[in-house]
DNA sequence: CATGAATGAGAGTTCATTCAT
DNA sequence: AATGAATGAACTCTCATTCAT
């Protein structure tokens, strides 16, 4: 049935393939779905152009997938470890909140500049289909309720603004990092325009930012990052 | 031609109809273009069903438009002025620096809430068409611009952190804002997700946010966060 | 695209299909399209036409094919042999040019009689695309070159006036043979205007003005016009 | 209507206007109706091409042709005289039947030259619309009756072959000259193909051809036309 | 499991023609 | 007589999905 209602499917994947072959097909058609989805966008890809780069026959995708959309979930699935935002855990707490927030901020940002295709297919993606929108909302929830329970701490220990809600001003500055990635990485490349600042800078003004938004108390040892 | 490269066409409109009657038309269907792009998004919206709101027959939509692109781009025309972010300029600077911000802030968001639908379809259509993500882009650069110069100016008086790059500082802060703004009028609206927050507690913390950002300076005498 | 430039298609033929099952179609749907054609001409056949006279859809028709064009290249491929002209070389040279340009043209004939409406459709299709316009004239071409052969040997023999440019005569004779042909077998025929002439006549008529014109000598032993 | 079964309108022309200005803009559509057709063809030619080669509305067009096949009857109406034959009887007869055949020859192949154009469309409705097909044909049957009598009247005289049938080889003769004549001065032309020859030269192989056909003696004062 | 031909609903677009102004 | 906006039937072509082999 062509053209029928986009994203009306569910993405749930269904369970693996048994046996070997089975596994290294399905595992082709998963990189060639990612590889053609980021070249093309998911709208400008056919199931054959992917089953082309799979190398194998426009039938067997379905052998795998119910839909493209679900192929795009399993792309996503399987992406999952990189997409994972590497919050303020994944850093070292050494004592100095505006150095963690400034490792982690260069994370996020290195994160996504490696994968800044595939961002720009979730964005595109998600803004198409309320189910991959709710599957964004949700990973960004678990980033955003990272940083809302540093903020908590932050204020706990004193060192935050108390005036802050920690959930607002986490999803708020959230935005703000992922954003400016987004303009950065994915608008900003694809239109081929200049670069307006490399990733230093890009740290060092967010990190700054988010900090100062935070009212954190100055380092000890004042290193401005810039100026 | 069926389902062909979408985003194909420039963006020149035809000419203006002279007559009264071809003038009342092309605005019947530019509103109705809107009405329908706005209830079904731009890749489920047909010809059609724009030509079916508007009351006129199919052949009627390619006397104005060559294509739903430029029909969209007529839509985002005819609202521009709703559609301009008010910035900071549009508030009274009463010197209080904390305050002009908290004011832009609720007339960003009021504006945005009112158009949800529209800064909805912007985004899904600006991420699948190259021409419409450099309009918001540019549109978003004029934005940016501005609070670029309000954060220099505070910057000159000496009332901003001087260690921020005004640019940058203001590509982060505003899209901190517009990615506010869209996850919580367009995303938690389209799946229902029960509101965090009501307007003034958004308000409230973007600008507390934004103003510690900068580091400008408490309020002197303590007004209420909005009046 | 409805409706848009017609020809503007190349004839690069999809690859052949390797099953017997698409081999089969295939064939069918050069069988439908010419009978179509034939039976419709191009301008008023519609794909569909094709496709439900060879009993399937709509999409099959460009599995093999990208436009209605490239059927009709594949019909003329298909239907080569017989649109062959057969040309002077094809008949038994014993000794009697009279003989031989009398066997040529009846053969000629025969074979534009057989094939009247496919002659008919060229005649249709060549003025519409320059395409197919070059297809006629080259394989028009291979037909006047050849006569022009013999003309050139009959002036070597003696035989022929040599005042006449030997590719001049030809282009100028094959198509009074070509032209005669059209007029009787596709005009005529398809105004439903009474015959004004049997074959006999015809190849009678076009023979000896042929050889007259070329001032070939009478026959030495007045043989019946046609045996 | 659009795309309705083409051709299938009479083309007889309507009244002529009676005002001044209704004969101008009928006068200014035939104009641009010839040369619109002659540079895009018949079925490429948009009824609002003419319009606005002739600086009229589209409505204006339908106040004076029913139809774009009335108007390309009534451009061949408007173009009769330089479009008929000049048969035999055009040049004088000035006893040497050589002369007067390449007089004849030489007058029809320039008057087809100077009409390429309009020839190349005839030839291209002709083979898409039955009633242009008989209009083709009714005028060629004039100029081939026209040649026929010469034909009979030379073989009374006992000048040409008696062998031949007048009519039959006024239709091969007088279809050798025009084939000659369009595939010279269309097919060749639009294929941009080099010309294999000049004026001169067919009209020297041609007439002497036609001659040699009818088995014309040698003129008397004999000045071969070539070699 | 793999193949790849077949499906067919559906969309965009054209343009000859009409008709209210 | 002129205008030009409106009409709408018709057509081509796409491609996700199915299914016989």
């Amino acid at each position: 049935m062509p053209a029928t209602e986009p994203f009306a499917h569910s993405f749930t994947v269904p369970e693996e393939p048994t046996t070997p072959r089975g596994q290294r097909t399905r595992a082709a058609l998963v990189v060639a779905a990612r590889t053609v989805f980021e070249r093309d966008g998911f709208l400008e890809s056919r199931v054959i152009d992917i089953t082309t780069e799979a190398r194998c026959s426009a039938g067997t995708f379905y052998t795998y997938f119910e839909s493209k959309e679900q192929a795009f979930a399993a792309v996503l699935l399987q992406v999952k470890e990189e997409m994972l935002h590497p919050g303020l855990p994944h850093v070292p707490d050494d004592g100095d909140p505006r150095a963690v927030i400034e490792a982690s901020t260069r994370a996020y940002l290195e994160t996504y500049q490696r994968n800044a295709r595939l961002m720009a297919l979730m964005e595109q993606v998600a803004n198409i289909s309320p189910e991959f929108q709710r599957l964004r909302r949700d990973r960004g929830a678990a980033f955003v309720d990272r940083n809302a329970r540093s903020i908590a701490d932050l204020q706990t220990r004193g060192l935050a603004d108390p005036g802050l809600d920690p959930d607002l001003a986490s999803r708020s500055l959230s935005g703000m990092i992922s954003r400016l990635a987004f303009f950065h990485f994915v608008v900003d490349a694809e239109l081929g325009e200049p670069s307006p600042a490399d990733l230093d800078s890009l740290v060092s003004t967010a990190s700054r930012l988010w900090a100062n938004a935070l009212r954190l108390p100055e380092s000890s040892h004042a290193r401005p990052p810039q100026e």
